[in-house]
DNA sequence: ACGAGCGCCTGTCGGC
DNA sequence: TGCCGACAGGCGCTCG
């Protein structure tokens, strides 16, 4: 479920607490358990163990579509990867099927980091750069402006969509929001990157950031058996809508395979040059 | 430098 | 009903 709309409400859903669930600010650790090893990137099951009792979640934040809390003296980063969760529960209640890992709370809270496929992971490191250093810029961040989008096109030589979707070279974006985007900005996901006029660069730029404004404030796209309470699905334009009208012009929404990855767009707005 | 293919995993869905 | 392949919101690796 995880791209940056989904992982920016799962953020501010933590920090700022809802009305069944509380901030998890201030909340102090008293242990955690892991289920499946391979969940837990570094460090070891032991030194996780060890390091993090005692430390206090300080502050929550999120760098592409990783989670970043901030602790007393670590920092702990999950990436939820293709179907992880988190979920905050009472700490005696079961341990659910797809639990890969929990982190204990003094005040017989816990937070549990749910994934069925096991592709998630999860970090506690002494600084979080050590694991987010080779992102992109932050699509939504004030410095990243359209110049330095356009900038960032001439110098490679890749198709746009698979462009989209490397992590270094823009953070969040992923399969859903990357064909959103495109259709929105009319630009065929085979288009050579460095092929794009700064037109084209400030309409694509533009259009990025209004697919995940406006789908942060439907919090997210809920599909399929993942839920999260997002209804940004009900307004997608092209991503699964292989067969269905276009919303401007009425043309049937193609679905082909771009890097193994299934890649929607509407042939009549977004023509190959 | 780039794209293709595959591995990692579990679950769901459609076709036969 | 059961089986089987295709597919899924991600990403790191190898290989040409």
């Amino acid at each position: 479920m995880p791209e940056l709309p989904e992982v920016e409400t799962i953020c501010r859903t933590l920090r700022e607490g809802t009305p069944t669930s509380p901030s998890l600010l201030g909340n102090i650790i008293s242990g955690a358990r892991v289920f499946w090893a391979r969940s837990l990137e570094t460090p070891g099951v032991e030194e996780f163990y060890s390091r993090l009792p005692g430390q206090s979640i300080n502050y929550i934040d999120r760098r592409g579509k990783f989670l970043v809390f901030s602790l007393n003296r670590d920092s702990l980063l999950i990436h939820l990867r293709m179907s992880g969760d988190i979920l905050i529960e009472a700490v005696d209640s079961p341990i659910a099927k797809h639990h890969r890992l929990v982190v204990n709370f003094q005040n017989d809270t816990r937070m549990a980091f749910n994934d069925p496929r096991k592709f998630g992971r999860v970090w506690l490191v002494a600084k979080p750069e050590a694991v987010t250093r080779r992102l992109g810029p932050e699509p939504l961040e004030e410095e990243f402006t359209a110049a330095d989008l356009y900038h960032r096109l001439q110098t490679s030589h890749r198709q746009l969509k698979p462009l989209l979707l490397d992590q270094s070279f823009l953070a969040g974006l992923g399969n859903i929001y990357a064909d959103e985007s495109l259709n929105l900005a009319h630009l065929h996901p085979l288009v050579s990157s460095q092929s794009v006029t700064e037109e084209q660069a400030y309409r694509l730029w533009a259009s990025i950031r209004q697919v995940l404004n406006e789908a942060i404030l439907r919090n997210g796209s809920s599909i399929d058996w993942v839920y999260r309470g997002g209804d940004f699905q009900d307004y997608f334009r092209a991503y699964d809508r292989e067969g269905q009208p276009c919303l401007e012009c009425g043309t049937i929404i193609q679905r082909i395979r771009v890097g193994q990855r299934s890649t929607h767009y509407c042939p009549q707005c977004q023509k190959l040059p």
